[in-house]
DNA sequence: GCGATCACG
DNA sequence: GACGTACGTGATCGCA
């Protein structure tokens, strides 16, 4: 036990000890001691959480002051107040009993003061030293759930709920209480505690408590205004039982100024006493925690003599888990220690269609192993050969799921995947619902977006300075590939035990980092939360209408015929329509028409824009290229695709949503791509109109009007834009008219096309180069446009200043959440700097609408659940959300929907301009749209 | 495997 | 004064 003085660069944890204990004992398995059963599960789940707080946190979070905390007897200064407080609590579990003098012990064993009070809660303690160290400019981390203590949470302060790896701030606690953490003992001491005994208000619940005191302000005032509710329920409520919501407020208000015996500065961590751990450790027969232990004791001699040297992967070590014994144990192990990395292997990439072929385990770095589970004999000739065919012998996959099964759904196993919604779904397909993760790619994203990709083997040689086996090398490639199910076991253990290894090393890399670098929000309640959503649409998929896009293709087909032979008959020759190579020879080198460009590799531009200039001076053939590429493109890309994408088995078509792609935040959607199906033109809704409800249900599809610019208008703080989108104006009318001074009413729509396309440019990082292009004019006049919109909205360039300002001092921009999206570019010089600048400018607002959208999806699940509905999110297209319900559902479905979205920013993010979201329900997408 | 093109927000 | 320019994606094709 040391001492040191606390500055604000101190991390004071704090540890809810007596209520830790009792969580542990319901929430963890029975645990006994082998030699004499004696119960130890809450010793040895509270011995785990020490050693990973005092042990393996590294970095700004590591504790520099430490304490567990304790009840001390039963009798407080409460029940003097209120004899019934907390009367209605029962005596603790027999197992349980012995088990809090060997916590005490724990805790003096890792060199944790255990401090207790008689007459106080250990609630009160936690409150005064949290009060302390706050006030010296510390950090603290309550370690806790309970609700009691959010009062405390502030800036500085937060609360850790190790068993679910949860963080607790000041939003966490709005969510739960609707106040902010200054208030929650006013709305607790209204809503009463059943579990405290707390009596608070009768008929007043947390929801209405929140109400009021959002609109009164404070219990004393409510209750002196009391007589103006007008519910009179309340009103009576309130005026009846006024005494006893005072004594509430007495009881919930934790008492931050109690005289505590040890001041804050002794609390310093200490290097526990390796001897007298090892020995407590030991007796408790802890065998797992003991050899880490010591490992880690022996790892910090060899720390300070010399560098620290990771751990080198080293494939041989890997176990091959074939008897249900050892996946018990596998199993147990993972479960003591309260976090374990995971791996699925399958025969396919697409999860959905995907069958388990193996599970690989990770326990710390080098201990990983493989449990084969639908291996056949790689010999074997093929699927519908299986003369001689040999499988090894393996764990049958029920036996693996039934042991499997309780350790990923248990609240206290921390499951850790690379891109683990693929294995969420692949789980999902064994009735396992995998929960809580954590997941090193969307890690890797809320840290890095903007520096790199963040697949395995990017992060892996990245940060692990480790090539991962590639698949090519164990399953072959070409056409000698094989699924993994005919990879030799030696081979697929090599392979997949070291994807969980190397998973398990990024965790501990990143996990660590989320706090230095301020992403632990959007991390928690922007891309954890979205993996299980966005698994689920996934597996929805979608109906489409195989003979109407089969009647499309036959449609287009023959129309491309006609195009290609009246093409050869004006190119004066036969030629590979689909070759713009060709194309451009023909244009431009034989028939020696004007305005042709190349392109960086020498190459004639054939592109639209060039071919509709062309057309317009009144040659044929450009038109005729320009109408078949159309006709091309949606027949290869849609009617014929989409028909192949029909899952054989739902008769669906699924999508694959990458969270970790797109830098601003954005998902993207592959295999195939649902975000960009045609809408733009007649023809190209044909194909919409191809994606249509099941029997009997409609599609319903909801999208954001205009957020992008609204959330400009927000962020840079513009009054015009404002009022205008509170009033519910046409924003590029508005915008045409102060720009060109002309009337709203009657405008030419050609007027009002341009101010269109100068607000994208605004989003985009205007150039009048660009302007120019788009709106094909001179750019002299396009320069002339942008100079008017800065004159008329001043607010944007000052904005557009300051976001590229700060762009250049930290090498990133951030979202209006607090996303991060490093543009270390901008530091350079040329055009790389002048695209970056650019890129800082867009994708703040593009990424604020992207995390909009990702809240209201999060929150989707329980909103339908709460109104009673069966409908389901079928697809994300950026600003728009497409449902599918039974046709009576759709106008409940449709309210829900909006009031969803419309709220989504919110309590994070209150915004100054309305969001308003559109809804419509119809048999297919291209009506619903 | 890459560039050109074009579908979407 | 010159330079290179709208932001973010994915799929398909031709061609090296």
């Amino acid at each position: 036990m040391a001492t040191a003085p606390v500055t604000k660069d101190s991390h004071l944890y704090l540890v809810d000890a007596s209520a830790y204990i009792f969580r542990a004992f319901h929430a963890l398995p029975p645990l006994t001691r082998a030699s004499d059963g004696l119960p130890i599960g809450a010793v040895s789940g509270f011995c785990n959480m020490l050693f990973k707080l005092l042990e393996e946190l590294k970095g700004p979070d590591r504790p520099t002051h430490f304490a567990c905390i304790f009840d001390a007897s039963s009798h407080t200064f409460r029940n003097d107040m209120y004899d019934q407080y907390k009367a209605n609590r029962s005596e603790p579990p027999e197992e349980l009993r012995p088990q809090f003098p060997l916590v005490r012990r724990a805790s003096i064993a890792f060199a944790a003061h255990a401090l207790e009070l008689e007459g106080y809660e250990a609630d009160d303690l936690i409150a005064t030293y949290a009060r302390q160290a706050e006030a010296k400019g510390a950090r603290v981390t309550i370690v806790s759930s309970d609700k009691d203590l959010m009062q405390l949470v502030s800036e500085r302060v937060v609360m850790l709920d190790t068993m679910k790896n949860k963080t607790l701030g000041i939003e966490e606690v709005f969510e739960k209480f609707g106040v902010g953490p200054e208030r929650v003992v006013d709305v607790q001491s209204l809503a009463g505690d059943s579990v405290d005994n707390v009596p608070g208000a009768p008929g007043i619940g947390i929801k209405t408590a929140a109400q009021l005191i959002n609109e009164y302000g404070d219990v004393e005032t409510l209750l002196e205004r009391a007589g103006e509710i007008k519910q009179p329920k309340r009103r009576e409520s309130l005026i009846e039982n006024a005494e006893q919501v005072r004594l509430s407020k007495q009881l919930v208000l934790l008492k931050d100024d109690v005289p505590v015996e040890l001041p804050l500065e002794e609390l310093a961590v200490a290097d526990p006493d390796p001897e007298v751990l090892i020995a407590f450790l030991e007796e408790m027969e802890f065998r797992t925690i003991t050899r880490r232990v010591r490992e880690s004791m022996e790892m910090e001699g060899a720390i300070e003599a010399a560098p620290p040297a990771e751990e080198p992967i080293d494939r041989t070590q890997y176990e091959t888990v074939r008897d249900f014994e050892r996946l018990e144990e596998w199993v147990a192990r993972a479960m003591a220690q309260g976090y374990v990395a995971v791996d699925t292997e399958t025969d396919s990439l697409d999860s959905v269609a995907a069958n388990l072929v193996g599970v690989s385990l990770a326990l710390a770095p080098g201990e990983a192993c493989y449990i084969p589970l639908a291996h056949v004999d790689p010999n074997a000739a093929g699927d519908g050969d299986m003369f001689g065919a040999d499988p090894p012998r393996q764990i049958r996959m029920k036996d693996a799921m039934r042991a499997l099964k309780p350790m990923l759904e248990d609240a206290s196993v921390l499951k850790i995947g690379q891109n683990i919604k693929y294995d969420d779904s692949v789980f999902a397909t064994q009735g396992i619902r995998v929960a809580p993760i954590d997941d090193t790619m969307l890690l890797s994203y809320v840290l890095n977006a903007g520096k790199h990709s963040h697949g395995m083997d990017t992060l892996s040689e990245r940060y692990l300075g480790h090539s991962p086996i590639p698949f090519k090398e164990v399953a072959g490639t070409g056409k000698q590939q094989v699924s993994f199910d005919r990879v030799a076991l030696d081979k697929a253990t090599e392979y997949a035990a070291e994807d969980a290894d190397v998973t398990l090393r990024l965790w501990q890399t990143f996990k660590p980092k989320l706090h230095t670098e301020q992403v632990t929000t959007v991390y928690e309640t922007l891309e954890r939360p979205l993996v299980p959503v966005l698994a689920q649409m996934e597996r929805e998929g979608i109906k489409v209408d195989r003979d109407q896009l089969s009647r499309l293709s036959a449609d287009f087909s023959q129309r491309m015929a006609a195009l290609e032979a009246e093409a050869e008959e004006q190119a004066g020759r036969a030629f590979n329509i689909g070759s713009p190579k060709q194309l451009g020879e023909i244009l431009f080198d034989e028939m020696g028409l004007p305005g042709g460009k190349k392109t960086k590799t020498g190459a004639w531009v054939t592109d639209a824009d060039v071919l509709e200039g062309l057309a317009a001076e009144g040659h044929p053939l450009p038109r005729t290229i320009v109408d078949w590429r159309t006709l091309s493109k949606l027949r290869s890309t849609y009617t014929e695709a989409l028909q192949a994408a029909i899952n054989k088995k739902t008769g669906r078509v699924h999508t694959s949503y990458a969270m970790a792609v797109a830098q601003t935040g954005r998902l993207s959607s592959s295999d195939p791509n649902l975000q960009n199906i045609p809408v733009r033109t007649e023809e190209g809704r044909k194909i919409r109109q191809a994606f249509i409800a099941d029997e009997g249900n409609v599609l319903v599809s909801a999208d954001y009007s205009q957020i992008e610019l609204r959330i400009l208008a927000h962020m840079a703080d513009i009054p015009a834009l404002k009022e205008a989108f509170l009033n519910g104006l046409d924003i590029h009318a508005m915008t045409a008219s102060e720009m060109f001074g002309v009337p709203i009413e009657g405008m030419d729509p050609m007027v009002r096309r341009q101010a269109k396309a100068i607000n994208f440019g605004i989003i985009y990082g205007i150039s009048g180069f660009g302007l120019a292009r788009q709106l094909g004019i001179p750019q002299g006049e396009a320069a002339e446009y942008i100079k008017t919109y800065f004159k008329r909205f001043p607010g944007i360039r000052a904005y557009m200043d300051e976001t590229k300002d700060f762009a250049k001092g930290t090498g990133y921009v951030k979202t209006a959440f607090g996303r991060k999206i490093h543009l270390e570019a901008i530091k350079s010089k040329g055009p790389a700097k002048a695209f970056a600048e650019r890129q800082a400018i867009n994708a703040p607002i593009q990424g604020s609408a992207a995390d909009v959208i990702k809240r209201a999806m999060i929150r989707m699940p329980d909103a339908l659940a709460k109104a009673g509905l069966t409908a389901r999110m079928l697809l994300q297209v950026h600003d728009e959300l497409v449902f599918e319900c039974p046709e009576n559902e759709a106008e409940t479905l449709i309210k829900v929907a909006q009031d969803t979205m419309q709220g989504a920013a919110l309590p994070a993010l209150n915004l100054s301009v309305p969001l308003v979201v559109d809804a419509r329900a119809a048999k297919n997408w291209a009506e619903a749209h």
